[in-house]
RNA sequence: UGUCCGAUGGUGUAAUGGUAGCACAAAGCCCUUUGGAGGCUUUGGUCUAGGUUCGAAUCCUAGUCGGACAGCCA
């Protein structure tokens, strides 16, 4: 049974109850299953975390994954590859239940036969376009296919030679008979097999005919044991028709099939049609492009699975379509990085800073914490000299009222070390200010003397001889509105031209140029960033910034 | 248009006929060698109209609004 301490929704309700009425024997046997058509994204996840979590939840319980390949024209073993490692990166196991709608084609096959033999289905001549017409819309009726009343004989003759690939495609189909008057599409007539004369990625040329999705998912659910069928709210129309498939045919169960509500995430696209324009436009530099909402992009990016995981049962499962704020999933992010990530000084758009009283060649060493969460991550040490950089933004020589940082005439901290002054600045033609010149403080260094005397700021640094330069890629959201599809026009006219900065003239402290692929950090006062784990080079990696700090000077400076 | 589904603060959710709560966001304060993190406080909600009931977010009826469906896609 499932501890009562966990969150629950409506489907672990229904499960409770399956199980404590003893349905099923009281097994809970789940499955995820993508078509393999493209690459998982953030909606994906939710299910994934529904599907896997529920099945957790119950002594003994499963959840397969399995591979909806009834489509040969748009399926690819690549996309099995990524999928798979999507999966098991977001932290989940399928404990060898790996399988294939593929890998019951004969049976299948086997089942279409015993419909036609009980008298519910049979071979229609009909063209697609006939099809549609005879169908009818939803207020009206249909029409019965004028081949509906083909002998039992015939049907199976028809439908055997279909197999054989006498026929070609959209020559004829195999529908089940169920009532053309039903106020639900789907129950009028289905088709339940076409012949598609393509190869499949993992049956090859065995077969000219493929199931349809109604057919193949619910035996494939009821060959597979499954429990529970969970899956999203346009499939609701489907059920009488899932239903009405099971209830013709033996079947060793009958799972229940349940619905709730997909993923829609503020100021970006989930489907995959759009996601792949994104990436065909070339709006985006592929798949795993740090912006996408895929998981390989969100990878990249240097979401963590753990983040993604919490973000998903944060957001609960309803039958309610609505959309949920980017906001929530930043929040997540920052949450476990928080405890997690190191952290180390980066400044991002460098000014020199020169301390005029400070030995000429001299180089010390002070001590840094690397996480304030995490006392056990322990202290490292970085180099300080006369010339540093600080951040731009750290300096105004003019400030607004409550500026905490360093303008002329005020004190700073400069993190881990000195308390510095600003006493000058030096400007080029334009009048930029391209340094800024300090005296410092020695009483004031860290765990010094003097160190316990309180300034307004403090501001992190690097040292200009000791420091190394490396990219960093900013990223924000891909949308400058909610919901782009929810407009007039295009959504692409939405796309926020600034969803990527690229600064390629960042100081890093030493201790960074070591950082592998993936890694994660947080540059102090900036952000979680990721080591890009592409275009980094040995001694010269290349950052993506997961997400920000919350900046409340930001906030400030912004309602001025 | 017909059927099905849904509606609780700005957003996402909880309350399963009995005190409308939580998280994010927002605002304010405290703390701070990250304007980070943390702590405290505040603002703000049951779509509408009827009905059942001692009592309704919850049950019933009608309406309003939103979504799904009309592929030989899944």
């Amino acid at each position: 049974m499932r501890n009562t301490d966990l969150p629950s929704d409506f489907i672990r309700e229904i499960v409770d109850e399956d199980v404590k009425a003893g349905k099923n024997e009281g097994k809970v046997v789940t499955r995820f299953p993508p078509e393999p058509n493209g690459y998982l994204h953030i909606g994906h996840a939710k299910s994934i975390c529904l599907n896997f979590g529920v099945a957790s939840e119950y002594q003994g319980g499963i959840c397969h994954l399995r591979f909806d390949d009834t489509n040969p024209c748009a399926e690819e073993e690549r996309y099995v590859e990524s999928i798979r490692e999507d999966v098991k990166w977001l932290g989940f196991d399928w404990q060898g239940n790996l399988f294939f709608a593929s890998d019951y084609f004969d049976k299948l096959y086997e089942f279409a036969v015993e419909l036609i033999k009980k008298g519910k289905a049979f071979v229609c001549d009909l063209s697609s376009d006939q099809i549609r017409e005879y169908r009818g819309s939803p207020p009206a009726p249909g029409r019965e296919s004028p081949y509906r009343d083909r002998s039992i004989e015939e049907n199976l003759a028809l439908f055997e030679r279909m197999r054989r690939g006498e026929f070609d495609e959209g020559e004829r189909v195999l529908r089940a008979k169920i009532d053309m008057a039903s106020s639900n599409i789907h129950m009028r007539d289905p088709v339940i097999y076409r012949i598609l004369k393509v190869s499949h990625h993992r049956t090859a040329d065995k077969w000219k005919v493929y199931p349809m999705y109604d057919f193949a998912h619910c035996l494939s659910d009821a060959v597979e044991g499954i429990t529970h069928s969970i899956c999203t709210l346009e499939f609701e129309v489907h059920r009488p028709l899932y239903e009405w498939i099971l209830a013709q045919l033996d079947v060793p169960c009958h799972p229940r099939q349940i619905e709730f509500a997909r993923l829609n995430l503020s100021y970006t696209v989930m489907s995959k049609r759009k996601l792949l324009e994104l990436v065909n436009g070339g709006v985006v530099a592929g798949w795993d492009d740090p912006r996408m909402p895929t998981l390989a992009g969100m990878r990249r990016r240097g979401f963590t699975p753990a983040s993604i995981r919490n973000f998903c049962s944060r957001i609960g499962v309803t039958k309610y379509d609505g959309m949920t704020d980017v906001a929530l999933l930043e929040h997540s992010a920052r949450e476990d990085l928080n405890k997690s990530a190191e952290r180390r000084m980066a400044v991002l758009n460098p000014l020199r800073l020169v301390i005029t009283n400070y030995p000429e060649d001299a180089t010390e060493e002070v001590e840094a914490v690397n996480n304030p969460e995490a006392p056990e991550a322990g202290t490292r040490r970085v180099p300080f000299s006369r010339v540093l950089y600080i951040e731009q933004d750290d300096f105004m020589e003019e400030p607004p009222k409550k500026f905490h940082r360093l303008y002329p005439g005020n004190e700073v901290r400069l993190k881990y070390a000195y308390i510095v002054k600003c006493t000058d600045v030096v400007k080029d033609e334009s009048g930029r200010v391209i340094e800024v010149r300090c005296t410092y403080d020695p009483e004031t260094r860290s765990g010094g003397a003097g160190a316990a005397r309180k300034v307004k700021g403090t501001i992190h640094w690097v040292s200009a001889a000791h420091a190394f330069d490396t990219q960093v890629r900013l990223y924000d959201r891909l949308f400058t509105v909610e919901d782009p599809t929810d407009t007039e026009g295009d959504w692409k006219e939405f796309l926020n031209p600034e969803s990527l900065e690229v600064l390629e003239t960042c100081k890093l402290e030493p201790a960074l140029s070591g950082a592998a692929a993936g890694e994660r950090v947080q540059f102090e006062r900036v952000g979680y960033f990721c080591v890009d784990a592409v275009d980094s080079s040995p001694g010269r990696p290349v950052f993506n910034r997961i997400v920000s700090l919350k900046d409340r000077w930001a906030k400030l400076a912004g309602k001025r």
